[in-house]
DNA sequence: TAGCACCTATAGCAACGCTATATGAACTGA
DNA sequence: TCAGTTCATATAGCGTTGCTATAGGTGCTA
């Protein structure tokens, strides 16, 4: 496949960066390799892009507003905190489905072109969670819980890109986002103390166990099985030592 | 300053390395900059290192030597979140006082390297978790907290590092490696917030169990009935839902 | 037709990662 | 003592890279 068609080489050399990108797992591209495949020579690169980042650059910002695409494109639900929810589900699939572009985003750090990426990435997060502290639903301050967000969020989705598709674990994703998203938001419980430091671990453990299973109905054992289960339970939660 | 002295050339072009990757602020360091500052030919470097990027990764273990030191040089207080906690800011600091080598280390990603590095640092934290869930403190797997809590610092400790140095807020690092100790850890408060995101409390219960029974020995169940005791436990702790 | 932007091609430079080959130094065994 | 072997470094140069000085072609306005 080649872009030796009817576009304007500006264009053509756009998309062969862009496919070159995304083919190549994180291989250096180089020039002529984007040049050929745009069929074109070397100083119409040059002229219209300046020189090799700055064709970067404008696969980035094209990538970039796509990612923004996404992240706008769903009907806001009223609640802002689910939103939230679904832009960081959007920006960890992004990640996986355009990992070199995404690397090129937010991994690779150039001194230039990164902040700039980030601060846009960083307004679309604070401008829902200002939404969510306009209704009294946000315990800090809406730019700091976005850029605190927006970094755990790139951290994982970096983790997720980095470690083979097979193994991939989505649930590293959900685990991280509902802890971040319920640190920033108002209604949580006060706040880990030690209270219960005197019983043993063990003890502790069993009492609460006990407590749950007593108020909830879980089928996961046979009500025979579960009979036993709770007599053990006794005994280990009323033990003196640990 | 260069390294002509009489060190072997080996470790010449180890320290030129490392110090070319470092004051190079992400800009690209060529193998005739680190052969001319380690007083060497080409050859040299290829006869010790196979590639550049076998040189680099030199740097790379010893730098990481480095940062496995750290994680570890501090007593232990006792309280296993505490030190989580500690090990979380020797991350960012690290980070922060190298971060060319942390970008190599933790930002770029190239397929063998860094999910090997990645695993260890996984491994010093999991390590910890481990005690913390002994100690009926978790919420979760140790092994999905490390992950987590990995995850997150890495792209806390990358933001950090992309900003200017004058700009630099630590408190988004202390703000989110508390939102995420607090995620894993037990004394929350209940369910709040984000309905469907917490497990239940049966759930909980079951894992701090879990884990508690594991680190002790408990004598209050024959061997058998513990076998079977964890059995049910295993089959309560990994149900979905409550 | 002339003049003028704009865009593209020819050809080539300096710097890059890397290597085929050769030379020197240090050790080994008789 | 001295040839044989191995390790370590140097000379010189290959192919590729990003990039550019220069020139030529194209389509427009007058």
């Amino acid at each position: 496949m080649s872009f030796d068609g009817q576009l304007p080489p500006k264009l053509r050399l756009l998309r062969a960066a862009a496919e070159l990108l995304a083919k190549s797992a994180g291989a250096a591209v180089s020039t002529r390799q984007i040049t050929q495949l745009a069929g074109v020579t070397a100083p119409t690169l040059y002229h219209h892009f300046g020189d090799k980042e700055g064709l970067f650059d404008a696969v980035v910002a094209a990538g970039f507003e796509e990612y923004v695409a996404g992240e706008r494109d769903f009907a806001p639900s009223g609640q802002p905190l689910v939103d939230i929810r679904r832009m960081w589900d959007n920006h960890v699939q992004f990640g996986l489905k355009q990992p070199e572009l995404y690397l090129v985003m937010f991994g690779n750090i150039r001194p230039e072109s990164r902040p700039a990426i980030v601060a846009d990435a960083e307004g679309l997060l604070e401008e829902m969670l200002n939404k969510a502290a306009a209704a009294g639903q946000l315990n800090v301050q809406p730019r700091e819980a976005a850029r605190s967000i927006l970094a755990a969020n790139v951290g994982v989705t970096l983790m997720l890109i980095a470690e083979p598709a097979a193994e991939r674990n989505l649930e590293l994703s959900t685990m991280t986002r509902d802890a971040m998203i319920f640190a920033v938001s108002r209604d949580q419980g006060r706040e880990a103390g030690s209270e219960d430091s005197g019983k043993s671990s063990v003890v502790v453990a069993a009492i609460a166990l006990n407590a749950a299973l007593q108020a909830s109905h879980s089928d996961q054992l046979t009500s025979s099985e579960l009979k036993l289960f709770l007599e053990w339970l006794h005994r280990i939660s009323t033990s003196s030592t640990g």
